[in-house]
DNA sequence: ATTGACCTTCAAGTAAAATTTAATGCTAAT
DNA sequence: ATTAGCATTAAATTTTACTTGAAGGTCAAT
């Protein structure tokens, strides 16, 4: 299993190590593992964590909601129906502001073929 | 042409008068008239105007960028092909937004999915 | 003339969320 | 031994957008 230092996760995710450090602090990384120095030794399966975080981060989920999601991955397969919930609603947040963009791109488009039309 | 004090403003478009208040003195609203009395004094244009404002905001358009706008609108013809350019930045910019919640959607959906199969 | 609702300005305070920084000190590598 | 990297923790910062409070003027009605 390959492992990463926080500096070489910061540079392959482009994520200040203070974030990184962080997200740690909030619960987003339950997993992380430490060597023998007590230092942040990374994972794969935490790189793909954080991926995943990000994603769920430009969706504007809140941190403590991710860390709720992430907690109850961790405990295993009892959480799986509240996971399930939590995946649908995460989805119907994202349609709702795909839709509110989608009514503000409207407006624009025809103002700018107002603009276009006096030309 | 109809006149609105702020309370009647504030409660036609859900916005405290605070908020109002706010926004002229960001320069959301260079045209808003006062009445004999210091009083601010909304026409139908303004409303308008904060109709489009409050769909700009759903796009996540700083306040700064809207007052630059709103500037122009003002300051006539000449600046019409500068509108029409903020114009169409901002619609790429909304394009840009509705693709990245999509590609997060695509994600989100695949977990979805991974937990309908095992069931 | 008094009351109450509504209005004004301006400075200061708040909110929320997510980092970032600073201080202090251990660890690793050359 | 020096330098770069890592640790913790509390505190400070950032951002953007308001909101509130104080002090006081206006209006319509009583």
């Amino acid at each position: 299993m390959n492992k990463y230092s926080i500096l070489e996760v910061s540079r392959m995710l482009n994520m200040p190590a203070s974030t990184l450090r962080y997200y740690e602090s909030r619960g987003l990384l339950p997993n992380l593992q430490r060597d023998d120095s007590g230092y942040r030794s990374f994972t794969d399966a935490d790189i793909e964590l954080l991926q995943l975080i990000s994603c769920l981060k430009k969706t504007r989920m809140p941190i403590k909601e991710i860390a709720r999601y992430v907690k109850l991955v961790n405990e295993g397969d009892e959480t799986i129906s509240e996971r399930y919930e939590m995946i649908k609603e995460r989805e119907e947040a994202v349609y709702g502001q795909i839709e509110e963009l989608q009514e503000a791109l409207k407006v624009i488009q025809t103002k700018k073929e107002s603009y276009e039309k006096d030309r």
